[in-house]
RNA sequence: GGGCGAAUAGCUCAGUUGGUUAGAGCGCCUGCUUUACACGCAGGAAGUCGGGGGUUCGAGUCCCUCUUCGCCCA
């Protein structure tokens, strides 16, 4: 194929559309994400491993942009790794989401008409099942569509038999070892999704409501007494009918001689004691507080030291019911009432009593269910929970002794004060969807019994058992996810060979639901830390700032991204913005001014591509290592250093990839995965060194049939090779695209798994290649000063210091080329019109202009450059002549503060005979 | 109520232990069909680094305080 067919081949622009998907079917055919366990260091091989879990979403969901921020992160890491020679595994999978996923199949039933009562537990999993096997999964295929380069091989799933195996597991280790136990506590509860919630996922709101004040009369007044009431204040006056006491505190002189009386409950009529407690703040509304045992925590702590009863006034779904010891205090009025209807009924019936005091404003905190939005009802009733405070000091240890990193560094603070006031966790949801309670209980004999395997008898009297009901908190199963998905409990080589893992890249929302318990899980069960660092990404908002959601309306499908800008930009877009912690903000409804920047960046690397192409070919080059070094050019050997330059601040950036020594040193702690500063790096060696100057300047040579334009084509080849590498975990797609077409590749190079690229310090000093960019910009600004047009040749003359004598000679062809002029070297300028320059190193640029030029522009251009010049020499000059500053600064600052001195002084001398020969009279 | 964070160019953001003239992308202005790229090239304008005070030879960077916004926990 001729060179002009291959570009006439290649379009303008990268075709994203016809690219992408092709290619990613071409890795994964290929096998290039699929780990192999026997390769890790850990069994015997030769790579260390590096593994990323994937924070599993739920097998319902479709992708949205947080997922495609949050595992954008990890394949970037993941592919740098790999291409670093690490056995990378990105274990990928879905958790089976217990209250959402039954929410959706509740919603499908309810428009047949039918609910999973109707139909049963059984009939209803049978559904669950199919439903997802229908649409669940869908992401995984997404992922694929933004390049995500994960070992779908080891897909997971939470309730898949291996997972849920494990899960058994660790549930009857953690019961056998009395760290799980079942109790009466008043838990969050949502009355539309019927289950309870962990503290974690009943969400705070803070919201206005009011403050209600009622009065309690006193059932028997004596004559000492100086009221005949008490009032009390609450937020939800619904729940007076569960009240069993008015407390005051033991300190308050007002209710001392009232303690020990009763009180006649309002409504309810029902008599109520005084009881003294700690619990009543005397500051807040009149000291007395009322006790509402079955739904207030506080209230039932409360209850529970004075042994009173606890009556539950509302039934599941919220509505007011006589549930449990209530008998008689719910009147027909409220009765079947919803809570917050029953409220207003209330309020009119204490209104009409006369018992209603007053009603005032009031900021308050209430609780939502995270996933339908509910006001969750604090309820009693009897759940399984987990000790956590064994389990958190392992965790806590790990994070204080550097074992685990949380970057950005803040969030440490934030973990360590959780774990630091942890409490138990409901882990029962009285759901139909999960993994059921693996316990039963035997009627005949009263045992109870935590079992690995399924039973059908009791082992202590062999009678029937019957399985408990609830199934465990979805958080339950993922907080195993960095082993079970490895296949613990089993000892199988993938455990051995990737566990513990490396790196775990989520949001900040889930720092507790889910990566502090995987923590406390890792060293429960396996005895290790599960991952070193746990990067702790930004919130993707729109452009006020809002969180991008669903329901809002102001989210954006990254899939509508990858089908306009292609998944490359999407990455690039995604990556370029990721400061440590730091929001994303995308406009949803501008996506070419979110979006435009990487497109463009991909189109002008594949026009990188398209000039090498066809200015190379396709026959073989020179290899770069085979080219002597000193047939290099000033040019050839500029780029390698910036190449040099480049791969060193990529590395920076990115790595450390894990710490030397088991724990992370105070010096590495909070280094590495800066991944903007990564693509900065990559991009501007790319487009402002290797494409502006270096391609630029070489034009003329790479055409030539000769021997320097072999050595050109060879350097050019090489370092788009490595600046390719340096790329592909950006932007594998196009990357990869254009490494394929370079000369010399074989069958089955990829570039995903081609070698990240090192330092090489062959070439010798580029630094004088600076002399030629400046005198260049100097020329071209000259040009738009005196609106010389672009195209007219000019004639330049550099007059040069001995140091860049030889510079100059060599490159005025050069120089000539990329400025479009005509370069001539002397120490005799012409005199006369003229512009004149001093370039940074003193070399000086007089570009002759007899008729074109303003003497006197020109003159107060000098004279402008003179005093700023002068200005900054001045700053200098004072802090040189500062005792103060000579003595306690650093002797290297001082040392540079001098040479700067040096070098614009002399600068500033060449400038003033400038201006004195051109503004002279 | 407790804790944490943010405020830098019109917009989105960088700015490592204090040390040149505070950077990038987008946007803006001027010019350009220069045979890889107008999704581009060249040149340019634009910032009292939220306000005030302090420490220091030196503060965008450290300390105090105020203002505004955000997050987490009760």
């Amino acid at each position: 194929m001729s060179d002009e067919q291959l570009t006439s081949d290649l379009p303008a622009q990268y075709d994203h559309a016809s690219q992408e998907s092709a290619t990613y079917a071409l890795w994964e055919s290929a096998g290039l994400f699929t780990a192999r366990a026997e390769r890790s260091t850990r069994v015997g091989g030769t790579r260390p491993p590096f593994v990323i879990m994937i924070p599993p979403p739920n097998v319902t969901a479709v992708l949205h942009m947080g997922h495609g921020l949050n595992n954008t992160v990890q394949d970037v890491v993941i592919r740098w790794r790999r291409m670093m020679g690490d056995e990378a595994l990105w274990l990928p999978g879905t958790d089976h989401a217990g209250i959402a996923t039954q929410n959706m199949v509740e919603k499908l039933l309810r428009k047949e008409g039918t609910s999973r009562f109707d139909m049963g537990r059984e009939a209803f999993i049978g559904r669950t099942i199919s439903y997802v096997n229908d649409v669940g999964g869908a992401i995984l295929g997404q992922l694929r569509a933004i390049g995500a380069s994960a070992d779908w091989s080891r897909t997971a799933y939470t309730l898949s038999p291996s997972l849920s195996r494990a899960v058994r597991e660790a549930f009857v280790r953690l019961y056998e070892r009395g760290l799980i136990y079942r109790g009466h506590r008043v838990i969050h509860w949502c009355p539309r999704c019927l289950t309870s919630l962990s503290d974690e996922e009943a969400e705070h709101h803070e919201t206005q409501g009011k403050l209600y004040h009622i009065a309690y009369p006193l059932t028997s007044v004596r004559p000492k007494d100086r009221i005949n009431h008490i009032v009390v204040a609450t937020t939800r006056p619904e729940t007076m009918l569960g009240d069993v006491a008015v407390a005051v505190n033991p300190e308050d002189p007002r209710y001392a001689d009232l303690v020990g009386r009763t009180v006649l409950l309002p409504i309810a009529n029902v008599e109520i004691p005084i009881v003294a407690d700690d619990y009543s703040d005397p500051e807040f509304g009149s000291g007395a507080v009322k006790i509402t045992p079955a739904h207030d925590p506080n209230d039932f702590a409360v209850a529970q030291r004075h042994q009173l009863a606890m009556p539950v006034i509302m039934d599941e779904s919220a509505l007011m019911q006589e549930v449990m010891d209530a008998g008689g205090r719910v009147p027909d009025a409220v009765r079947g009432l919803d809570r917050f209807t029953a409220r207003d009924k209330l309020v009119d019936l204490l209104r009409a009593s006369g018992n209603l005091v007053k009603v005032d404003p009031h900021r308050l905190a209430i609780r939502r269910c995270y996933r339908c939005d509910t006001i969750v009802e604090p309820r009693l009733s009897e759940q399984w929970f987990v000790r956590m405070k064994p389990l958190a000091e392992p965790a806590l240890k790990a994070v204080r002794d550097g074992t685990i990193r949380v970057l950005p560094e803040r969030w440490e603070a934030v973990y360590v004060n959780w774990l630091e006031n942890i409490r138990d966790w409901n882990i029962s949801r009285q759901l139909w969807w999960g993994h059921r309670i693996p316990v039963w209980y035997c009627d005949a004999c009263g045992k109870t019994t935590a079992s690995r395997d399924d039973l059908v008898r009791c082992p202590a009297c062999d009678g029937p058992v019957r399985q408990d009901e609830d199934v465990l908190d979805t958080w339950f199963s993922s907080g195993l996810w960095p082993f079970s998905t490895l296949g613990w409990p089993e000892d199988t080589a993938d455990l051995r060979a990737f566990y513990p893992t490396d790196l775990l890249v989520t949001g900040p929302e889930i720092l507790f639901f889910w990566v502090a318990r995987m923590i406390m899980n890792g060293f429960a069960f396996l005895g290790e830390a599960p991952f070193h660092t746990v990067y702790l990404h930004g919130t993707v908002r729109d452009a006020e700032h809002v969180k991008m959601s669903k329901s809002l309306g102001n989210g954006i499908d990254p899939l509508d991204v990858v089908q306009l800008y292609g998944a490359d930009a999407l990455r690039y877009t995604v990556i370029a913005g990721m400061g440590l912690g730091a929001d994303t903000i995308l406009d949803p409804r501008d996506l070419e001014r979110s979006f435009a920047p990487g497109r463009n960046f991909v189109t002008k690397l594949w026009n990188i591509g398209r000039f090498l192409l066809a200015n190379v070919g396709t026959a073989p080059v020179t290899a770069f290592d085979r080219i002597p070094a000193d047939r290099l050019t000033l040019a050839d050997r500029w780029i390698l250093e910036r190449l040099d330059a480049a791969i060193v601040s990529c590395d920076s950036a990115l790595g450390p990839a894990r710490p030397d020594d088991g724990a992370w040193t105070n010096a590495q702690r909070y280094t590495g995965l800066r991944l903007n500063e990564y693509t900065e790096a990559a991009r501007s060696f790319v487009w402002s060194e290797l494409a502006d100057w270096y391609i630029e300047s070489v034009k003329p040579r790479v055409s030539s049939h000769t021997d320097d334009g072999e050595i050109a084509r060879s350097v050019l080849v090489h370092v788009f090779d490595q600046a390719l590498r340096l790329l592909q975990p950006i932007v594998p797609f196009v990357t990869d695209a254009l490494w394929q077409r370079l000369p010399g590749r074989l069958p089955g190079d990829f570039l995903p798994i081609a070698a990240w690229p090192r330092v090489q310090g062959l070439a010798a000093d580029g630094r004088m290649f600076e002399v030629v960019r400046d005198a260049v910009t100097t020329i071209r600004q000259f040009r738009a000063d005196y609106a010389i047009p672009p195209g007219r040749q000019v004639r330049v003359q550099l007059v040069p210091t001995p140091l860049s004598a030889a510079t100059c000679e060599s490159q005025a062809s050069v120089i000539g080329h990329l400025a479009r002029s005509d370069v001539e070297v002397t120490i005799t300028p012409a005199s006369g019109a003229a512009a004149h320059a001093v370039l940074a190193d003193g070399t000086e640029l007089v570009l002759p202009l007899a008729g074109t030029i303003d003497l006197e522009k020109e003159c107060a251009r000098l004279q402008r450059d003179l005093a700023s010049l002068d200005t900054q020499l001045a700053g200098l000059r004072s802090r040189l002549a500062n005792e103060n500053f000579l003595s306690r600064a650093k002797p290297d600052v001082v040392d540079a503060e001098r040479r700067k001195e040096a070098e614009w002084s002399a600068r500033r001398t060449q400038l003033l005979a400038k201006v004195d020969a051109l503004c002279g009279a």
